[in-house]
DNA sequence: CTCCTGACCTGAACGGTGTTCTAGTAGAAC
DNA sequence: GTTCTACTAGAACACCGTTCAGGTCAGGAG
């Protein structure tokens, strides 16, 4: 039963579900495939090239958006669509914010995005512009969300200051009162409704 | 000639600013000391907690921003100067990402942020999630801006995709040619633009 | 001047990590 | 049935974070 450059790349995604990040080890994905660590090395050249690999399969189906929607909610179907690969998986931000990925998938999602906020009426010089300025916000909502999601399985604390944090920081006190209490699907909408609204000041909308 | 704990954080830092976050490995920072690798477990509890002491550290005086500019441009300050906090360290915003701080400098910095948004008319429901848009954006924004940094120190070749991407990646391959063009600092202004733009419209401005 | 107490450090060890190397084995093609 | 390629084993190298039992040394108390 030898193994093929997939089976790799799906233990991979395996154990990354169920261990995360840093318990995604070339030692360990050899052990859950039955195999040598060294094995694994003839099917990639270094963990970072395996890391690319998942990375790219995280950005799988991201591009695939309903094209007939109107360019601006095609925008925002993406950031959502991005957001949710990402989410789908354990760490998955972390994993694609670390690589440098130019394979199908990636470039894809840049490729339809891109022409997407050129329908939207952004100028050809503006669009990559935006287009990083929408991933970027993405990016680092979904580490930051993850971050907090495996801070909270890890310690008992919550990741919310608590209440007493008043006096020298009252108003960011209330203000994270606010924002527990809204889901975290709100809390992204927020910012990309942001985005896209700054969006529409450079498109004459 | 015993150590401190703050020797053994200005000891990080740089070593940081040297190899960066990989770089900064707990053997390496004994020795760059002068000392054995456990006399660090005397000073911070384990990497984690000397991280959170960097991130801190890096986040020091981004919160001092002239409070007599009128809280739109003050909220930009503040976001441009987190951004600089965080280039001017090797790594600066994977490390202040990784970690969840509640410490002086970080906790002030969301004070003076949220205060801003307040007092430029964002709703008090709403100005934590503006905030964190923000923040998320910058942080994402950097780390993408450092990984490249460090991609191109590294490999020879060049991260945008070369102008041989035609075909089905066209819109993508002219789209990033004209962001090339742009600096880091216009590329940071332009989604920063976005979301102010976008903040305005939910302050009546 | 002694003693003691706490701060601070050593040195060795444990169990893990990514990666490389040489030597091999199994499966398909001729 | 042999040969060639695809693939793997096993040992080794140089690191990593962390722990632990035991030392050293400064400074205050008596």
């Amino acid at each position: 039963m030898r193994l093929h450059r997939e089976d790799v790349l799906a233990g991979a995604l395996g154990l990354l579900d169920q261990d995360g990040l840093d318990g995604l080890t070339m030692r360990r994905l050899a052990t859950s495939l039955g195999v040598g660590p060294s094995a694994l090395y003839w099917h990639y050249r270094d963990k970072q090239a395996l890391l690319e690999a998942v990375a790219e399969e995280v950005m799988s189906g991201v591009a695939d958006v309903d094209a007939a929607l109107p360019p601006r909610e095609r925008t925002a179907e993406l950031a959502r669509r991005l957001r949710l690969a990402l989410l789908a998986r354990r760490d998955g931000a972390r994993v694609v914010s670390g690589t440098y990925v130019r394979q199908p998938n990636t470039l894809r999602f840049g490729e339809v995005a891109v022409r997407a906020l050129a329908e939207a009426g952004v100028p050809a010089e503006e669009t990559a512009l935006a287009f990083f300025a929408v991933q970027d916000y993405v990016l680092g909502h979904v580490i930051e969300e993850q971050s907090r999601e495996q801070q909270l399985a890890t310690t008992d604390r919550s990741p919310v200051p608590d209440a007493s944090a008043t006096g020298d920081y009252a108003a960011i006190g209330a203000a994270i009162r606010h924002w527990a209490d809204r889901t975290p699907d709100d809390r992204f909408e927020y910012g990309l409704r942001l985005l896209l609204d700054g969006l529409d000041r450079r498109t004459g909308a």
